[in-house]
RNA sequence: GGCACCAUGGCGGAGUGGUGACGCAGCGGACUGCAAAUCCGCGUACCCCGGUUCGAUUCCGGGUGGUGCCUCCA
């Protein structure tokens, strides 16, 4: 059990090591709320996820705190607050709760803390506050500033040198006078749209990065062991998060590792709402199941971009029917009760430790599929129907338990296959086909063959008409079945 | 201008100094009236040029091509 991780502080594989075993510190900037989480968001959080799900199985789930923060203090929900008419409040409630419901959807498991910027308002100003005293920060117009040139380290996560950082075109309105340095940023700024609160620096709200170094310092502490977000945030966010952290809490580290997962793009481009091709988590659902979407997030190591596109989707609700069909077929051979003891294989288990690489975990599991089906076709062509238990041992239990551990295979088979489709008339349907099928091979064994034709064309137009609404009939040695496409 | 990253079969995508995972699609065969599912088998894939080496897709150098960040963004 040796986790490594990609560093990207260091920017090498590193060899995991918490600060205390019984206490592992996990945080992964959250949305902020102000519409629906679209599906590289989604990336982010799947990711993170599986991490968190590997900890836990590492260090025991007891063991891994792991903290998602909802931002629910922005200039954009304040804009789309006025926009839609609608309290602040409303907005940034009805959208943490759309995301929390997404994320479930998509197997995510719940983070041990979801704080809010709002509820942390008082640990900002009292950071800020520090920042001030020790000489970090400035006032300026009612604004405070941390001023990067008091930070030797400043820009060592993202690699940029303060004199190569080109400066930038789009900082808020009336910042860029105030400044002492370019790359100041803001720590705290005026009221805006009556959203503020008093402070000793002036009534005012948070500028961008203050919430997370408060938020995490109040939840886990001064040095955490990992810190993830997507590649975007690690300039300047992460980099200020470091900046602020650091000189508030005079430590030397804020975030022992940072895992960075690469962006989600359409095969059109980079995903952006000017483009017109950003995919809410929302509108894919309504059209797959939570697991398709994850497995299709899966489905590039996490450092490297994925383009999104509907093959890919179509591609893993392929694969995942066949992981169902072990299920289907271990049921139908009465194995599911044992399915219920599933343990881990560390061997496989091992795979995704480096680095996450789930490519390599689902190559296993594959393997595991195939054998599985090879080995059940074995005893069943030496007409033996009673599977063994060494299958159940060596293959079936680790092909189930590696399923779960990754957040697959929830559904009952039945359902998977069938979801919610008319169940009653294709039933009906389906053992009409059946009975012609039964009588025409009856004809044909009484030497009918003009009635055996006939019979056999009408169990084909019920099997094509049924094609026709998206049902495939599977026919088995104890009559036909059918599952949707 | 600065800083990173990537280049593998029809597509997606791991990995390794020495018989090139895995998935999807495809082809051949078994099974089957047909179909589906399953099983068995198949495909001479590692951008180019040098170097190191007995041997490189894997290491080093150069080139070409592509991407990202430096500005709100997962």
């Amino acid at each position: 059990m040796k986790l490594t991780l990609y560093n990207s502080l260091t920017r090498r594989k590193e060899l995991f090591e918490p600060q205390n075993p019984a206490r592992i510190t996990l945080y992964n900037c959250g949305p902020t709320v102000y519409s629906h989480a679209h599906i590289g968001n989604a990336r982010a959080a799947v990711v993170v996820d599986v991490l968190f799900r590997v900890l836990r199985h590492i260090y025991g789930g007891d063991h891994v705190v792991y903290v998602r923060n909802i931002t629910d203090v922005d200039d954009k929900i304040i804009a789309a607050a006025t926009e839609q008419g609608m309290p602040i409040s409303g907005i940034t409630e009805k959208y943490a709760r759309i995301y929390n419901e997404d994320l479930a959807a998509l197997n995510c498991l719940p983070p041990t803390h979801q704080p809010r910027a709002t509820d942390h308002i008082s640990h900002m100003i009292g950071m800020i506050g520090t920042l001030l005293d020790k000489g970090f920060a400035y006032e300026a117009d009612g604004h405070v500033f941390f001023d990067v040139s008091t930070y030797d380290d400043y820009g060592k996560l993202s690699g940029n040198r303060l004199e190569n950082l080109r400066s930038g075109d789009r900082i808020g309105e009336g910042e860029a006078a105030r400044k002492r340095n370019e790359a100041d940023f803001v720590l705290w700024k005026p009221e805006l749209g009556g959203v503020g609160w008093d402070a000793p620096f002036g009534r005012g709200r948070p500028g961008w990065h203050i919430e997370c170094s408060a938020m995490v310092r109040a939840t886990l502490g001064e040095v955490i062991d990992i810190h993830c977000g997507g590649v975007d945030l690690k300039f300047p966010h992460h980099e200020n998060e470091i900046a602020q952290s650091c000189c508030a809490n005079n430590r030397t580290t804020f975030a022992r590792f940072w895992v960075h997962n690469e962006f989600l793009n359409m095969d059109s481009g980079k995903m952006s709402k000017s483009l017109g091709n950003v995919i809410p988590i929302r509108d894919l659902l309504g059209d797959w199941d939570g697991e398709v979407i994850r497995l299709a997030l899966l489905k590039a190591h996490y450092r490297s971009e994925l383009i999104w596109t509907e093959d890919l989707l179509r591609e893993s609700k392929a694969q995942l029917d066949g992981w169902y069909r072990v299920i289907e077929k271990a049921v139908s051979l009465g194995m599911d009760r044992d399915m219920r003891d599933a343990r881990p294989d560390e061997k496989f288990i091992s795979t995704i430790e480096n680095d996450i690489n789930t490519m390599e975990f689902l190559s296993g599991l594959e393997c595991l599929k195939t054998r599985f089906f090879g080995e059940v076709e074995k005893k069943e062509r030496l007409g033996e129907h009673t599977p063994g238990h060494e299958i159940f041992i060596s293959i079936l239990n680790p092909f189930v338990f590696m399923a779960g551990f990754l957040g697959f295979l929830r559904s009952d088979p039945q359902e998977w296959f069938k979801g919610g489709r008319d169940t009653d008339r294709f039933d009906r349907r389906v053992r009409d086909y059946d009975n012609a099928r039964a009588q025409a091979v009856a004809a044909k064994k009484s030497g009918n063959e003009a009635k055996t034709g006939e019979l056999f064309r009408r169990s084909d137009t019920i099997r094509e008409e049924l094609q026709s609404e998206g049902i495939i009939i599977e026919t088995g040695p104890d009559g036909s079945s059918w599952r949707q496409t």
